[in-house]
Formats: structure tokens, C-alpha cells, sequence
DNA sequence: TGTTAGCACTCAACACCCTTGAGTGCTAAC
DNA sequence: GTTAGCACTCAAGGGTGTTGAGTGCTAACA
């Protein structure tokens, strides 16, 4: 369905404006804008039309109107202005970014809150996800006399501290026995079978108590096969400051449903957009984002790995904003941890 | 000052009922009570009494009257009686405990979810604090072509990833090498000279590339001397149940505050407290926090290390209950680490 | 002397009503 | 096709009166 040029502009005016004041826009206050030189009558027949059309919501009669999910729809697909994220909030951002590039999941949780502090929405972010994770090395570590550190590195790094009285030597016995048999095992490979064979032939070689091998290959073989990724939620609080959510309890059931993690992962994990893309109110799944947009970007590393970036707020968010510091921040990501992971 | 034994009654129940309703107290609710037989009147000239000596206010003429902070101080030091967590509760608690046992900082991240869902007040809990780091090994294993992961273990396990073409016999050279010269180096053996002296004996003893040995020298250091500990905030949303937050800009600052990890760790560094104890309302520094009490307590893994779980919720808690919670949690995580820093 | 009953007074909360103003739809005039 | 005018609607805001919980004081009672 085809609008006219005017409808357009009025559209978008009435958007924008709503945008602004999360009141409903009456002709008046359109008509009053310097860019159309119309009465308000005028706009009123207009407005009207854009009702039938389905992209305006009258709440009650003798009120302005507001937007419909499909309002919005065509704005973000047809309507909105590019915004340009400032110069110097991107030099502010990289300066940011190389002062904290020491830990790769500090970055990630710092892209979250600038998403958040530049959009001033509430920002899911996800750690970068692990494609195939192979084993690279087992080492083991005497840490007292009673205590060990197993050791395991794949992509990641991930350790367990274990009982267990071994010497230097015997640590070393182990260990490379361990690095023998599992050295380049990924989690394809781990099987009940396979688990148990490696066990009977470490347990022939090195004599160590069968207890603590198992324990020990327990924790390499779950280090191999887990998958489950961070993910973080910054500056939740700012739903408060939006007038759909004066209603404690209505921000209540959303700061529950954002606290649990399962909620988020379902969330971004479910997304399958590409590039930057917003789930505009009932586009979205869940019934309590009904009244929320959600705006996703992806980052990669390029190596296989990635994640993704999310503003969520109402859906009378500033698209044009979002829409644009994610694409900022994302961009400063890729360059960032492409540094990172060559020449970091 | 001492009460009587029928102020003390008047006073428990003035307490008792004000934390359920969250509404000032009259005499009449009082003289409802079965446990104390008097009449309306003559609750009303004991809590004039009371509030002549400062453990009672009112709001205003012709209102009931609520603690101040003296009376909440008073409540909790001589009158609270213990509540008993139930058996069930402990035994699900340690059930859950053990299901999570493989790794530290998810443990106490769920210690602190327990803790919010058996209160219903938000929880600030810490990770165990390092005492004194010393440095056990450090590797290096090549992970592609391109790319090396650095693992320094101490107490715990830290890894980094470097853009470095090593083989696994240059890995191994450079290995041996910092083991010699870093093993058992503590933060307090840190200094600008002693990098200096060990860089200079690795360069002369391995003749790797400066720069790719200054980075891997950087990071190791860094690992010995970063202590700071992580910090976790459950159920932050449960402040959105209360009436003393139903105005959403206090609930926003309340948020922003708890958001903020370096309040909270000043708030919990601050503590100088032993075993369980509150800060009430104005005994809190923070002008935020003057409604709001913090129930703390400490855990400890015995080897010098601890960290502290506090509930932060309104003046008008349920004391009683956060104290036996957070007891029965603390006693249970001792168990649990000292167990998993043992024996797991 | 301590306790109780009764009474007048205070004050916040609530319902109710009226007014106001923003906004609409419709119609007639331009 | 656009504008001006008019009657209508409805939410929000500002009094006003009522209600009910609670108090302090006083007098009577055990």
C-alpha cells in the first residue's frame, strides 16, 4: 500500500512527536510544525486516513492518536532519519575500548553499558560463543600439599581445584598421559565409550587412584562439551524512567523477566535477523515485550566466533538513535577485538 | 535505659506489626493482640512513653506510630525472637549446593540467589577474597597458527590470548624459562626492578621477540598484583515489591546505586562488623540508604580467604528471618567450600 | 494508683462533582 | 482540496464533603 508524500511526512511527524512526549499527538500540535503548512483540519482528515490504513491508534475518542506496531514498522523500514552518532563520542568510545583491553570478557561487558549509556536503554549483551571447541592442552598444578588445580585450555581457559596429594613429578605423569590421549578431542568426540576407554588406559599407565582420575576427567570432559554462553544485562534500571512503566508492577514483572538469564538467552538466541534489525512490540514473542522493541545487532570475530548486542526498551523508542549507536558500537567491537585476538 | 517488661511487650508488638503492613501502628491494632490484655488506652499512654524515649515516631497528630531507627536498633539487639529456617529449606539448599559444585563463583552467585529468594530482599554477595597471590606456574599453548593462550595459576587460573606464531618447543623453552624466574613470586615481590631483572635474563636466555615477551610479561604481572574481587547483586527487582519504593525515582536511584559495583564494594569493604550483624537505616553512610537496613554476614573458606553476603532491604525488614537465612547460608557455604577446596 | 470508657478533635484518604482544555468529526464556506 | 466554525467527548485537575482510624484528655472504676 502506497502513501502519499503527505501522509508520509505526517506520519513521521506524528511519530516522532510521540516518541518524544509518550503523549498522544493531536492535528494541532502537527500542524504547528514548521515543515507542513496545513491546518489542523487538514491533518485531521489525514490522520484519519492513516487510522483506516492501520498505522495510527486512536486510544479514545478526543484523543491525539498514537502510532501501531505497524505505525512503527514503516517508520523504521521507510520513514526514519539516520542519525549520526557525534565524532567525539566515537573517539570517547575507542579510548574507552583500549584502556580495558586487557580481558575479553571486561570488553563485552563495557560495550554493554556504553550501548546502554548512549541510548540510555537497557542493553543485553552476549559473550562471544564458542564455535568448535577442541582441547589444546591438560596441565595440572600442585597447589599445597593437599590441593591440585586441574587446568584445561580449548578456546577458553577454564580451571578446578581438586584434592589431591601428587608431587611435581606425578602432576607431569598425569598430565601427560592426559595430553596423550585427549590432546585435539572435541566435543564431537566425547562419548560414554570414548570416556571410558580413556580412563582404562591412563588408570593401566599411571596407577593413580581410580577416584581422583575420574574426577579429573569428569571436569576436562564437561570443560570439552559445555557451551553455555555469558550474558549480561546493563542499565535495567532505566526502564524506570519511562512513563510506561511508572506502574511498579508492570516494571517489576519486566526487571524479573530480564534478571533470568534463561529468559535472555531464549530471547537473543531465538533471533535469527541479520545486520541491525528491531522486534517491534507483538512482533516479539514473549507477552510482557508486547508494549517493547528490541533492537539486535551481531558482532564477529571473524574467526568462527561472535555474539550479539540488544536495546530493549518501549516502543516508543528512539529508533534512529538505537539504530545508529549500535551500529557504532559494533563496528568499534569487530576493529577492537580483531586487535584483540591477532595482535593482542 | 530499661524498659519494663510491658514496654518491651508493647514495643516487640508494635514492631512485629509494623514490619507486615508497612502502616503505622495504633493502639486499638495493639489491644487486638491476644497475648497482651489491655485496653486501648492504656497501650496509648505506654507507646507516649515510648515515644518520649525515642523508640516510637509519628508521622503525624492523629496517625499510629512506627520505629525509629533506635526502636529498630533496640528490636534487634533484645526483643527479635529467632526465626527457624526449616529443615526442608536447609535440606534443598544443600541438595542445590551440591548439584552446582563445579565451579567457585557459581556457587556463590547462587549462595546469593538462595539467600534473595528465601528473604526477599535483594543480596549483595562477594567471591572469596585471595589472601596473599603466589604465583604456581605459568603456560603457554599454541592455539592455531597465529595465536598463543597464556595461563598464569595462582590461587586461581587467569588466562590471555596473544597474537604469537609459536611452536610447542618454543612454547616449552619459554615456559621453562618464566617458571625459573617467576615460580613462587608473590604480589608483594612485584616491583619495577624485578621486571625489569627478569626480562632482561628471559631476552638473553631465549632471544624471543621483546615485544611479544613485554606482553606476556605484562600480563603475568598484572595476574600476580589485580586482586579485586568480583561482586554479585541478586534480585535487585525485589525493591519494586515494597511500598517505601512505590515512588519510581526513588526505585530508579535505588537501582542506579546497587548498579554501580564501586558502591558496593565501599558499601561491603566498609563493613568492619564480625558474624551477623545490621546497619539501620541513618547507621548506613550513605544518604540513599537512610530507609534501608543491611544485614551482613561473613563466610569464610578457612585457608585466609572469605568474602560477605548482605541483604539490603527496607528499614521495616523481616530481621528475624534475614538473620537466621543468612546464618544457615553462611554455615552452609563454609561446609560446602571447605569441602570443595578439600576434597572436590 | 493503675486501668478503662467515653468524648471531642485531627488528619489523611477517598469519593464526588464540576470545570477546563485538548482533541475530534462533521458541515458549510472558500 | 482546504479551511473555519461548531458541537461533542473525554481525561485530568481542582475543590468539597465524608469517612474512619487514631489520638489526648478526663472522669469513673477497682
Amino acid at each position: 500500500m502506497d502513501l502519499s508524500d503527505r501522509k508520509r511526512k505526517i506520519l513521521q511527524a506524528v511519530i516522532d512527536e510521540y516518541i518524544g512526549t509518550a503523549e498522544p499527538v493531536g492535528s494541532r500540535a502537527i500542524s504547528k510544525r514548521d515543515n507542513l503548512n496545513l491546518s489542523s483540519a487538514t491533518i485531521r482528515n489525514e490522520m484519519a486516513d492513516l487510522e483506516d490504513m492501520g498505522y495510527l491508534i486512536q486510544p479514545h475518542t478526543s484523543a491525539g492518536r498514537i502510532p501501531s506496531d505497524e505505525g512503527y514498522r514503516f517508520y523504521v523500514n521507510s520513514l526514519m532519519e539516520r542519525y549520526q552518532v557525534g565524532m567525539e563520542a566515537i573517539i570517547e568510545l575507542q579510548k574507552a575500548f583500549q584502556m580495558r583491553i586487557t580481558r575479553l570478557d571486561q570488553i563485552i561487558k563495557y560495550a554493554g553499558s556504553i550501548a546502554s549509556s548512549l541510548t540510555d536503554y537497557a542493553t543485553i549483551i552476549t559473550a562471544p560463543q564458542r564455535g568448535e571447541s577442541m582441547l589444546r592442552k591438560v596441565d595440572l598444578v600442585p597447589i599445597s600439599n593437599e590441593k591440585t588445580t586441574v587446568v584445561v585450555v580449548t578456546e577458553t581457559v577454564r580451571s578446578h581445584v581438586i584434592n589431591m596429594a601428587l608431587s611435581d613429578d606425578e602432576c607431569n605423569i598425569l598430565a601427560t598421559a592426559l595430553n596423550k590421549y585427549l590432546k585435539g578431542l572435541t566435543s564431537k568426540d566425547v562419548t560414554i565409550d570414548k570416556m571410558r576407554e580413556v580412563s582404562d588406559r591412563i588408570k593401566e599407565r599411571t596407577k593413580l587412584d581410580e577416584e581422583v582420575l575420574a574426577r579429573v576427567l569428569k571436569f576436562v570432559f564437561e570443560t570439552i562439551t559445555d557451551d553455555d554462553t555469558e550474558i549480561y544485562v546493563s542499565n535495567m534500571q532505566s526502564i524506570l524512567k519511562y512513563p510506561e512503566y511508572r506502574d511498579v508492577n508492570k516494571a517489576g514483572k519486566m526487571f524479573s523477566f530480564l534478571e533470568n538469564k534463561d529468559n535472555l538467552r531464549r530471547l537473543i538466541m531465538s533471533d535469527n535477523g541479520e545486520g541491525i534489525h528491531a522486534k517491534i512490540g507483538s512482533e516479539n514473542e514473549d507477552e510482557i515485550l508486547k508494549d517493547c522493541s528490541l533492537v539486535t545487532v551481531d558482532y564477529s570475530l571473524g574467526d568462527n566466533r561472535g555474539g550479539k548486542i540488544s536495546v530493549i526498551g518501549p516502543k516508543r523508542m528512539n529508533y534512529s538513535k538505537v539504530f545508529a549507536s549500535l551500529d557504532t558500537i559494533s563496528g568499534e567491537i569487530d576493529k577492537i577485538l580483531r586487535y584483540y585476538t591477532n595482535n593482542g
